[in-house]
DNA sequence: TTACTGACCTGCACGC
DNA sequence: TGCGTGCAGGTCAGTA
C-alpha cells in the first residue's frame, strides 16, 4: 500500500519523467478517478492540456504537479493507484486498471494512472502550484524539511484518542499509515490503543522518531511492496516488506523477545503488535 | 468542535 | 469448479 516512502519514490520517478513536458492531452477512461474533480471527466481533460508541469511536489500521500500558470494538478494513489512512464513494459490501452492517461507535446512516453481498487484519483486546483487549497488541512510530513516534531508532539499530546488513531490522522501528522504506524509503535514498544492525553512528551517524541526512522529506511530501499499493488514509476517493486517486524508478521516471533506476535481488529483494520513488548493499557476504572 | 463509524471499491484467498 | 464470504485500507461524509 502507497504510503509516505512509497509517494516519495513515485515523486521522484515523476519528477524526473515529467517537469518541463507540455501536456497535450488527458484521456480519462473511468470517470470514478476523477470524482474529485468539481467539472467531471471532461472538464479535467480540458483543464489540463496545454499545461507545462514545472515541479512535482508531495505533502503527505498526496502528490501535485504544479503547473506553468500557477494551477495544479492533484492526485492521491489511494490503496492501489500507480503512475507509470515508460518503463520496460508498456501499459496497453486496454488495461482493466488503467484509469487515465496523459500524453504530451513533446511526443515521448506517456504517464498511466492505473487503480485497481479505485480509491486513488485526480483533480485540477486552480492556483495551487504552491499549495493546493483542497489538501491545505494535511500535516507537514516527517520527511518534511519544515517538519516540527515538538509541534507534532504537541498536536498529538492535545487528542483524546488512541495513538494509533491519532498517528493515522493526516491532520495531526501525515505520510503514516496502517503498515509504518504498526512498525513505529513496535519500535517505540508502546501498545497502538494507548490513550494520547495520558502520553507523556519523551513516549510521544519517541514513537514519531521511530516512525521517521522506519519510513527513512524504507524509503532508502524503494519503499514496501507486498504484491504487485505498489510499484515506482517504472513499474518496480520495493523491498521494505523484508524488514518489516510487526506488520503483517501474526504469530511469528517478536524479533526482540520472541513472543509470537498477535493481530487485532482496530478502526476496521488490523494491528499488529508484540503483546510483551507493547503491553496493552489498563482499563480505566468506572467512577 | 471533536471523535468515531461506515461506505466506497476490487481482487485474492479460503472454505464449502 | 463455482459460489459466497472475509480481508486488505486511505479518505471523507455523516452522525453522535
Amino acid at each position: 500500500m502507497p504510503e509516505l516512502p512509497e509517494v516519495e519514490v513515485v515523486r521522484r520517478g515523476l519528477t524526473s519523467h515529467l517537469v518541463g513536458r507540455r501536456i497535450r492531452e488527458a484521456q480519462v477512461f473511468n470517470d470514478r478517478a476523477v470524482r474529485r474533480h468539481q467539472g467531471g471527466a471532461a472538464d479535467f481533460a480540458a483543464v489540463t492540456a496545454g499545461h507545462t508541469v514545472t515541479a512535482v511536489r508531495r505533502r503527505g500521500k498526496y502528490l501535485w504537479f504544479a503547473l506553468d500558470d500557477g494551477d495544479a494538478i492533484i492526485a492521491h494513489l489511494g490503496m492501489s493507484g500507480q503512475f507509470r512512464v515508460g518503463g520496460s513494459v508498456p501499459v496497453e490501452p486496454h488495461h482493466p486498471h488503467l484509469r487515465v492517461r496523459f500524453a504530451f507535446e513533446d511526443g515521448g512516453a506517456d504517464m498511466d494512472f492505473l487503480d485497481q481498487r479505485t480509491f486513488g484519483g485526480m483533480s485540477f486546483s486552480a492556483g495551487g502550484a504552491d499549495l493546493p487549497a483542497e489538501i491545505a488541512h494535511i500535516a507537514r510530513d516527517p520527511l518534511d524539511s519544515e517538519f516540527s516534531l515538538p509541534q507534532a508532539v504537541a498536536a498529538i499530546r492535545r487528542k483524546r484518542t488512541e495513538i494509533k488513531r491519532a498517528l493515522l490522522d493526516q491532520s495531526v501528522v501525515s505520510g503514516i499509515g496502517n503498515i509504518y504506524a504498526d512498525e513505529a509503535l513496535w519500535r517505540a514498544k508502546v501498545h497502538y490503543a494507548r490513550a494520547t492525553q495520558v502520553m507523556t512528551r519523551p513516549i510521544v517524541t519517541k514513537v514519531l522518531e521511530a516512525a521517521t526512522e522506519v519510513m527513512k529506511a524504507a524509503l532508502e530501499v524503494g519503499g514496501t511492496s507486498f504484491d504487485a499493488l505498489y510499484v515506482n514509476v517504472n513499474g518496480e517493486s520495493g523491498y521494505f516488506d523484508r524488514s518489516l517486524n510487526a506488520y503483517g508478521q501474526q504469530d511469528r516471533p517478536c524479533p526482540r523477545c520472541g513472543t509470537p506476535i498477535r493481530r487485532d481488529a482496530f478502526m476496521n483494520r488490523s494491528s499488529y503488535f508484540c503483546p510483551h513488548c507493547q503491553r496493552p493499557p489498563r482499563p480505566t476504572r468506572a467512577r
